[in-house]
DNA sequence: AAAGCCAGTGCCCAATCTCGG
DNA sequence: GCCGAGATTGGGCACTGGCTT
């Protein structure tokens, strides 16, 4: 009648236990690896139970060991490159460790939101919590909340309760103004993130810093929101700073943008001013000119995430330690040309 | 000691009835809003459960009504605008029939690892799986095998055991294909998307049917692979074509690639060449100049798959009927020039 | 050493019991 | 003493862990 019908009802273990001539709980020792079962009976049991097609009922289980294996994953915002790359690692991560996860996807980052998702989660008495999330709020909606189980942040800000994981932001972007500044380039502007971004944050503070030590001025950022769109409109700003000769930009959406404003404007790249994105978005490369970028292992952050979570769990190592990206050198970055070096000196 | 001290035991049914000075089966009744419960007792439960922020344990509640109000996901591919944007809004929509979701991500789809992921599902208890997968051989691989619960997928094309729910990408073609149609246009190109997405397929369909409607010639379409850079290629081939005077690109971020290579080329959009693109991605209203493109609407899709489980799982409705985009008209398409048209005519 | 027994996990359901009218 | 709304008891559900044999 309904889809239901043919869906067999499961043997369960005490139908092993008769086919296989055993009590039941020696079945359960076969299943959880216990010492103390004869290799002939371990034998009869593992084929009654190839033959029976039996899988141990997880809702039993959990409710008497008291583990779900079950882990929570928050992920906020837009579905963007990086944070779904990330999302999609950790879940085959925990794949691997034999956790199922379920996942809260949501637009909004608001504490109300936020928090009654992770109370949901909690329902469901996952045991961990990890946080994808961009932007600033939603780490905080999470913070000092009493939850009852560890929360691991992917965050590249620190917050008291949370254990977190990230990849270092602000060596990367040093490592995208160092090259700049090591190819003869002394007027660097950045394209920035939004400022309720972390990630944003730490690299503004990144590029910051290295002109710093090499002695040169920081002009004001230009705060975009990601998008190709935002990097367009700072674009054509720049375009008009005739003392610019390389743009450190905060994403290769926005640097996407920028080289658009800059091609319409007669400026090429890296001819007349070099650009350096950030992340390394599969489509980085087939940019015109393929774009000089700062490549972020989201994969391997995936990974951390979940190895985050098996040391906070305590079955397993110690918390990862961040990594730094790469840079990827590619065509939009050169010397700077002489005539605008000329007008610069 | 360990992170795990401070998770308090939680309430039992049993401690909510002692303290509300009933029996746990009265606390039951009030829980799933059985008749036969004295509003006075009601009240007095209700107060107890606050008071001890009791939640029912989903483990012990799956075990007895087998039951489990899980979802399982399946989510093949790198992580692209529309299967994740179809999967965050699936998401929500889960989570506001109160259902919980197990997301399983994965890059590769052969037979045998989409086979074990969707039996890991299974083992889980989920009570439906929806497969969000634009490859045709993710499909198969879950086609004709006994799961043992139903499966929706979203997918451009039918397969007999499974459930499906979709957008109508050959009605969305079509909408693009007609409306440079009727601007003038005679001459239309295609560049698809791989031939192992199914929506591709629907969509070169889609713009072969209207072409020939119209009693125009269909030349053979350029296959991509949905990247930007892929998109560059064929634009870099189809600027060397005089007769052509507009294209249809199978998505926005070919599109992107497909432009750059006609500016690079010297063509101006739509001066020289009109394009329409396909998803209507965020950036497109970004890009130089604006892209007329197909809306899809990701959003309802998400929610359509939902909709499909209920409708399956017979909790609600009927199967979601397909959806057709919308197109949305922009910049990047006009009149045909008339010098080309000359060429053409 | 190898395997069985019993209790317990938190909850739902059917059957049963308890009163006030 | 009969009725039934209102509340209780006992029997699973599928499994694990400590204690026994």
């Amino acid at each position: 009648m309904s889809d239901h019908d043919d869906r067999a009802r499961a043997a369960t273990i005490f139908d092993v236990a008769r086919l296989a001539g055993v009590s039941h709980q020696t079945v359960s020792r076969v299943l959880n690896d216990l010492p103390n079962v004869r290799p002939a009976t371990r034998a009869r049991v593992e084929q009654a139970i190839k033959q029976l097609r039996y899988v141990p009922s997880p809702a039993a289980r959990a409710l008497v060991t008291r583990r779900t294996r079950t882990l929570g994953l928050i992920v906020t915002g837009a579905p963007d490159y990086g944070p779904s790359s990330t999302a999609l690692h950790f879940n085959e991560a925990a794949r691997d460790a034999r956790y199922a996860v379920i996942t809260a996807s949501m637009l909004e980052t608001d504490a109300a939101s936020m928090r009654s998702t992770a109370e949901l989660l909690v329902r469901q008495n996952v045991e961990a919590i990890v946080l994808i999330a961009a932007q600033r709020a939603a780490l905080d909606a999470l913070d000092g909340i009493e939850l009852g189980v560890p929360v691991v942040a992917v965050a590249s800000e620190e917050r008291g309760a949370l254990h977190r994981v990230w990849l270092d932001q602000y060596a990367g972007a040093r490592l995208a103004v160092e090259h700049l500044i090591g190819l003869g380039h002394r007027e660097i502007r950045h394209v920035s993130g939004p400022t309720n971004a972390m990630d944003a944050a730490e690299r503004v503070r990144g590029w910051a810093a290295a002109l710093g030590e090499h002695g040169l001025a920081a002009r004001e950022p230009l705060v975009g929101d990601w998008s190709p769109g935002s990097g367009y409109v700072h674009g054509r700003a720049l375009a008009a700073d005739r003392d610019m000769t390389a743009i450190f930009v905060s994403n290769d959406q926005m640097a996407l943008g920028v080289m658009h404003a800059l091609a319409e404007a007669g400026l090429s790249v890296p001819g007349d001013v070099s650009i350096v994105g950030f992340d390394d978005i599969p489509e980085a490369a087939f940019f015109a000119p393929p774009l000089t970028t700062v490549r972020q292992d989201f994969d391997a952050l995936g990974r951390d995430a979940m190895a985050g979570v098996l040391a906070v769990l305590g079955d397993d190592d110690r918390m990862p330690v961040p990594r730094v990206p790469d840079l990827v050198v590619r065509t939009s970055t050169a010397a700077p040309s002489r005539d605008r070096a000329a007008v610069t000196g």
